[in-house]
RNA sequence: GUGAGUGUAGCUCAGGUGGUUAGAGCACCAGAUUGUGGCUCUGGGGGCCGUGGGUUCAAGUCCCAUCACUCACCCCA
């Protein structure tokens, strides 16, 4: 139990962090191009922000967040999702008295109590981004475009864009008592959570996979013909900026996603061949959040993609992140004063900006060698008490295996040349 | 929260119906080559057989519980 990491969480070790990295970089690169700015926030926050914004009667909410108490009382919580904690800063540090839009991205880790299975996790890790103060649906359209290049850098071209429009407080409580009053004579043909969704969010028993209730549904009108002008009009523009931007999608009318502070666009990134979580990621468009947390109307849209799930779908595509392997110098040397000077000669490169090793533990040459070999040495400087004498060192070629004698003073210049 | 499957060496896995000192391949270390990597050969170190309890003369093997992992439901990233 001590050396296991906890129940759903998991080490990135050497050998995978590098396609952490390089995942990080495409969309830090790409965000520049975007022009949004990076943002840190806290891993935890108040409770009660995530349970005022993602919604009460969220799954998240009612059932898979880390809350506890701190030394002082307060109700905290390990953050399980990044909009929440963006908008709070937003609110906080007065960015809507800036010129408009706030544009803003982040990279971290993730927080929900769930059972462990394929692609999910207890601690995950999200990149998002976010785009504060403008309802254009240009913006919507943008952010998707943003999500969509993350995923082409990465390599990733098979995936679906799934896109619906969920309405807005003007026209969605109309929807939700149509569908109350059409499903009210087969309420008791609902599974046991579309019951009390019934009550709570009737828009997401349309959403149930359970047979029983899809059945019921379909008699349902789907939303796209109950949406108020003004957002009918929202969502054909942004389809249009799609077109006009080349990015294929697929609108799916079912589509209500988990998060109650939804509103106008909703968007999920899925990978059909993945297995059962199969969203690589998911936004839309949030106008009423920032009022919700205590700001005046802004409207705002974003989205978050999961890294464990890209990196899930690229291994399914069995296709790899390049990186470059840094190559270095490894030092070998025999006898105590010729590791002594050795650790000096590797100390003086690492300085000149040259990647050298040694070996600390008096092995053989042959052991050391070997070394080398698995750390991915070009070249070996092979320093012994002969070498050592004669102010020599032994410059061997690894992939060639050839070597030469040189000067030991001039070694620091002729590996400089080199590179 | 519900269901199913799996836990043996660092890794991948063998260990018919219970029966002596629990094995292999890969990896690691060393030697063959007293100062030279990859290939080969030889040898070596390594195991609370997930944990706890039970049945039995005897449990890696059977039973129960528990924990973990995996997959699915649910939900999502």
């Amino acid at each position: 139990m001590l050396a296991k990491a906890p129940r759903g969480t998991r080490d990135i070790l050497p050998g995978e962090v590098e396609e952490w990295s390089t995942l990080e970089t495409f969309f830090r690169n790409l965000c520049k191009n975007y022009n949004y700015r990076e943002i840190r926030t806290p891993i935890f926050e108040h409770t009660e922000l995530f349970s005022r914004s993602v919604g009460e009667d969220t799954d998240i909410v009612g059932k898979e967040m880390y809350t506890f108490l701190d030394k002082g009382k307060r109700s905290l919580t390990l953050r399980p999702e990044g909009t929440a904690s963006t908008v709070r800063a937003f609110l906080e540090h007065k960015m809507y008295a800036q010129a408009q839009p706030t544009k803003l991205f982040y990279f971290g880790p993730m927080f929900r109590y769930d059972r462990p299975q394929a692609g999910r996790y207890r601690q995950f890790h999200q990149l998002g981004a976010e785009a504060f103060g403008s309802a254009s649906p240009e913006i919507d359209a943008e952010i998707i475009c943003l999500a969509m290049d993350f995923f082409q850098s990465a390599g990733l071209n098979q995936l679906s864009l799934e896109i619906n429009s969920v309405g807005c407080p003007q026209c969605r409580p109309g929807y939700r008592e149509e569908i109350r009053k059409i499903l009210e004579k087969n309420r008791r043909d609902l599974c046991p959570d579309c019951q009390s969704r019934f009550e709570t969010n009737p828009l997401r028993i349309l959403d149930c996979k359970i047979e029983g209730c899809r059945e019921v549904t379909l008699q349902v009108p789907e939303i796209l013909d109950h949406l108020c002008s003004y957002c009918v009009q929202h969502f054909e523009d942004v389809i249009n900026f799609l077109k006009l931007l080349e990015i294929s999608y697929q609108v799916n009318p079912k589509l209500v996603r988990g998060l109650d502070y939804y509103t106008n666009t909703a968007f999920e990134i899925v990978d059909t061949g993945l297995g059962s979580q199969n969203s690589l990621g998911g936004g839309g468009r949030y106008d009423g959040l920032v009022e919700t947390c205590g700001g005046s109307a802004t409207p705002g849209v974003g989205f978050a993609i999961g890294l464990e799930r890209v990196l899930l779908s690229l291994e399914q595509q069995s296709s790899q992140l390049e990186y470059t392997e840094e190559s270095r110098i490894f030092v070998a040397t025999l006898g105590p004063s010729a590791s002594a000077r050795g650790l000096q000669l590797v100390t003086e490169l690492r300085r000149n900006g040259i990647a050298a090793e040694k070996d600390y533990q008096d092995r053989s040459l042959k052991a050391q060698m070997k070394q080398a070999d698995r750390v991915g040495a070009a070249k070996v400087l092979i320093l012994g008490e002969e070498e050592l004498e004669k102010g020599k060192i032994v410059l061997r070629d690894m992939e060639k295996g050839d070597q030469r004698e040189v000067e030991l003073e001039e070694i620091l210049q002729i590996l400089k040349n080199d590179l």
